[in-house]
DNA sequence: CCACTTATGTAACCAGTTAACGTATGTCGG
DNA sequence: CCGACATACGTTAACTGGTTACATAAGTGG
């Protein structure tokens, strides 16, 4: 568990300032007053913290506010561009990258197409060009990128390699951390692509309230992620949530038959309108979904339970039966919203994971 | 998540008291110099904390060692006795209580009997009697118990109240942790048995080494304790691992089926002698349980997977062959291992539970 | 009894935090 | 324009907790 170390008073100032740059980055421009306010803090300390944080670059002043009543107070503010990370999701058939600055707020987008029997080098080289086209568009120099993340479906270990991929081709083995770290030379991280959508779910999504979330990631093939007590639990392989490989949870075909003849946008728009045909069908895909769901709701019983990927769409049309089946199975069963978030959710996820890395290694915890 | 609060110079002494303590508990009995080397303090403030500790009266000095060299130092010991605690299992027809110091060695053992189809107030004041027996019979004052934890079938939410029962006559809403508290007047809680029975694993027993950990109890009916970085992980209700409400699962009759028409020690001995119909049953039963244990292990992907319970006796004529059946429906299965304690563990991990609330609200951390 | 070894006691000092109080710098009303 | 007021800044002193350095105490072994 957590090591304990003895503390002498640099620990002192190691906490407080913490306290202060995240008291800082929530209220964006502050004043020392402020920042001993809410911190609790004495200004003199917060004044200490702010000057060492300025000098190392992560903190300026900004010009005082007018029209206050008496003396104006300098304001300071955290330097978000001090920075960037870069978020990137390796999909079957896209990639998707996102640069964003220290406070995760997202700079550019870019999208790059990918063939989906695309062997592993291809694939590895289309993401590294979309990431990099990502950062230069915006004229971000390279070197100012902290660190990167990447998400890719199948199982990706702690180190941070593809241990087991069925949907893409050659890539089981591939060190997708490792090969990232390249392209901007800076720290790198990967993890699965269900688990990153939680992350993105639970920061910013429909799960910011809840902490034990399990996120089901439905489209061709199903999978899921898990955050318990708002952390990601990639468990001891990074298989934490693998429960579609199971046959009685019949995740494998669930798919196959609600889309047997048509496409699954037709089916549930069919369902909307009151095809009964339709409606049926999908009731039945909701039916099979509930059971890979319940099984992982009864074995977290989690806060929450998301619904992402692309039939997440659909909306209550899937929701509402899915709701349904779930409290037929579960003996308590949790709360089901959409994803908030579409296919960008992974790649959120991975700006998430790697602000988390610079966070806690950079700027030091 | 974790609340990150300002620190003035008395955080630092929080601190260094409890990495002294630490220390000196994993000692045994130590002078100020070696409490020193080994924490990374200087003696003087090993000794500032030592004496604070000595008034709280958590610390005692201890003759000093005679024969050494050099002037003699003085020696200090944690008073493991400072305290105690209890750990209660309130079973079906059983109930088992446990006294342990601040050290958590078990002073004293009582069991008691409870018929299966009593009544609430029955098993309580039957689970208070035990309780009260064992701490009288150690000759320890009731005022010096400083926490009791229970542990029971069924669901027991986060107050302490069990919320579901199904095997229990009555125990549906009884506020186990409101009553355990009158008992001795103290903090009290409750919990799950396969949970307290994982803590105890985790602590002392098969799971030391394991940070994720999913415990299987296996009888009459199977339930499942989980633990996420080796602290409980009970969820929202109460109810993670609760997988064996799941129909297709199938332990609601997995053990139905083992005991046709004879004991189940006695089919496990029968397997053992190489009956070629009991191994066929016993593989058969083990198979049932691999559905739910998989289902479990492939949502948390734990480090190690503890079988216990009255079934466990078994040991490698069950093991064997959950072990195989496991590898096939896991991605990557987890180890299996048999508990260590057999009807002791969740007296045990209540114990530990106990003990943590003790470290947590009265040593203060 | 003396040399040696190890622990204790004391003093000086440092880092970080806070409180107190005077000073600087703006707005507002006459 | 000037005084009253409000608010922030700057400086100083004091406190807490910690560390280093060194002299002193109290044993063992020859």
């Amino acid at each position: 568990m957590t090591e304990l170390r003895p503390g002498d008073a640099s620990l002192l100032r190691k906490v407080n300032t913490q306290v202060t740059l995240r008291a800082l980055r929530r209220a964006g421009v502050a004043t020392l007053t402020q920042l001993g306010r809410v911190t609790g803090l004495s200004r003199q300390t917060v004044e200490a913290v702010l000057d060492e944080l300025g000098e190392r670059g992560y903190v300026r002043e900004v010009p005082p506010d007018e029209g206050a009543m008496g003396r104006p107070a300098r304001r300071f503010g955290f330097r978000a561009d001090a920075g960037y990370v870069v978020g990137v999701e390796v999909g079957g058939d896209a990639i998707v990258a996102a640069l964003a600055d220290l406070n995760g707020e997202v700079i550019a987008w870019r999208r790059g197409e990918v063939s989906g029997d695309a062997a592993a080098h291809e694939r590895l080289e289309a993401a590294e060009a979309t990431a990099l086209s990502c950062v230069d568009g915006a004229g971000v120099a390279r070197k100012r990128i902290w660190a990167v993340a990447a998400g890719t479906s199948g199982i990706v270990d702690r180190t941070g390699r593809v241990s087991l991929s069925i949907t893409l081709p050659g890539w089981t083995g591939v060190d997708l951390a490792g090969l990232a770290g390249r392209w901007f030379g800076c720290d790198a991280l990967a993890a699965n692509d269900a688990n990153l959508a939680a992350l993105a779910e639970h920061w910013r999504g429909s799960a910011q309230h809840a902490s034990d979330v399990v996120y089901v990631l439905i489209g061709h093939r199903a999978g899921a992620g898990i955050l318990i007590g708002g952390r990601l639990h990639p468990g001891r392989s990074g298989a934490a949530g693998e429960i579609g490989t199971l046959r009685q949870v019949g995740w494998e075909d669930a798919a196959r038959e609600l889309v047997k003849d048509a496409s699954a946008a037709e089916v549930f728009e069919a369902a909307l309108g009151g095809d009964r045909e339709a409606v049926r069908r999908v009731d039945r895909y909701a039916e099979n979904l509930a059971i890979g769901a319940s099984a992982l709701a009864l074995a977290i019983d989690p806060d929450l339970l998301v619904l992402g990927g692309g039939y997440a769409r659909a909306g209550d049309v899937l929701l509402e039966p899915l709701r349904r089946h779930l409290a037929e199975l579960c003996v308590s069963a949790p709360e089901v919203v959409a994803s908030t978030f579409g296919d960008e959710g992974v790649a959120i996820g991975a700006v998430r994971l790697a602000l988390d890395h610079v966070e806690r290694e950079v700027l030091g915890l």
